[in-house]
DNA sequence: GAAGTTGTTGGTACGTCGTACGATGACAAT
DNA sequence: ATTGTCATCGTACGACGTACCAACAACTTC
């Protein structure tokens, strides 16, 4: 019933079967996952197949499968990769919880610009290596605030629901904007405004819809918003820390 | 490069053109959107095929394609029907704005909740009829703080991409506390949490890992979280909205 | 009525995908 | 040399989205 893969699995979890080496591979998960993400960076992660992985790196189809079970670990493989990019170098995390929330926070998201095949995956949370890194760094960031054990956990969950939600919406505005503001959904647009049915935002779109395009994506798109909106949440968090 | 279509596209947005119906057709767009949206909901996304929802019909497969021009359509379908279902009550608009705001994404979070494969489908975000009125509902709610637009636009992306961060950390709990915390996760984490690098996770956690699974779901799945940080959210931009 | 037009249906087929199966080659131990 | 096992990958199968087109049905025009 859960979306995902419905498990046949008498195999066992990736990470806890050791990759093949006993007698000199001529690849590595790492060296697989590294290409993957390259190629979905590049040409978007409906490129990625294991056919064109494995052209990628220059072996056949099936030899992949020596080293992942089937795709959706070769998806775990690079979301993982993905993660350990978000890791920030140690010194940020020792000038107090704020500035280091916000250094792992601003990471994360750089992250997910980076990949934006990752939003498309944010909904399986399979636990890697580099995910409990990750929330290690976390833990570290809040360390000193003194808060409860569940305090410091909904603390950081609830930032990295920010990000993520923050993430979807800025890439979506990015594709719309990319698109050049397709005619089509302007002349739909234009049609609806007109049929009288929304004034709220007819009034807010005036009756230049271009300028209103680029307005919106002027506010959503603007230099600091991410900023501010996290410092908005870490006001309410510090307050309520302090309670 | 974007990941998405690649628009090939003679074709216009399907808002725009209208659905077959001169000679009294045997389906409708809604009547589509309405069987794959229910099959999506009972099976799951991957599940949503155009065999399978023509089937689901007791049509022909390629029947379908006389009411859509192809599957992304029918998705784009899907998903403007489940925004339908967000729209609140017209008495919950009138009492107050924030009352009102959080009306609207507690709808809204409902809607996510009853149709989890929306969550993979977040990145793309075509504009539709029934977006269109989300949104003129959602700037209904904040017409009274006398906020300029652009300070109204960003209160409201706020606020969703709140909602949508949020939706996707609970689903996630959820599929891995219904997965009942599989066995190869645990002895997975517990071989982390003894590599001893994880010292700060290690304490969060104790040494009972199958408790602590149980305190992160406890935290995380808590009535009123959502309630919770939507108000810390909305502190905020009161705050924000006064100056 | 008949004939023509055109909206509606869906069968067949092609190229893609993930991957099961099993043949082949290469190396290490005997 | 022989054997066993690791590593590679060609072939094939059943799914998928959908292009193409033949068939049918309903309305229009005489």
């Amino acid at each position: 019933m859960p979306s995902d893969l419905e498990a046949k699995s008498d195999e066992r979890l990736i990470w806890l079967r050791e990759e093949p080496g006993s007698r000199s591979p001529g690849h590595s998960r790492v060296e697989i996952a590294r290409v993957a993400v390259e190629l979905a960076d590049r040409e978007g992660f409906e490129a990625v197949s294991m056919r064109r992985v494995a052209q990628e790196l220059g072996a056949g189809t099936m030899t992949l499968y020596h080293y992942v079970a089937n795709k959706d670990e070769l998806v775990t493989l690079m979301a993982d990769a993905a993660m350990g990019e978000v890791l920030v170098a140690e010194e940020e995390l020792a000038s107090g919880w704020r500035p280091a929330i916000a250094a792992i926070a601003k990471s994360t998201l750089s992250s997910l610009r980076r990949h934006r095949w990752l939003l498309n995956r944010l909904g399986d949370g399979r636990p890697g290596p580099n995910k409990l890194r990750h929330f290690e760094q976390s833990l570290r960031a809040v360390e000193g605030t003194g808060a409860s054990a569940a305090a410091k956990l909904e603390a950081i969950v609830l930032v990295d629901e920010y990000i993520f939600g923050f993430a979807i919406r800025e890439a979506q505005e990015r594709d719309e904007r990319a698109d050049r503001w397709d005619p089509e959904v302007r002349e739909f647009l234009q049609r609806e405004m007109d049929s009288g049915a929304f004034p709220q935002a007819s009034a807010l779109f005036g009756d230049d819809l271009d300028a209103a395009r680029e307005f919106v994506a002027d506010v959503l798109l603007a230099d600091g918003r991410f900023e501010r909106g996290l410092d908005r949440l870490l006001d309410g968090l510090e307050a309520s820390l302090r309670t």
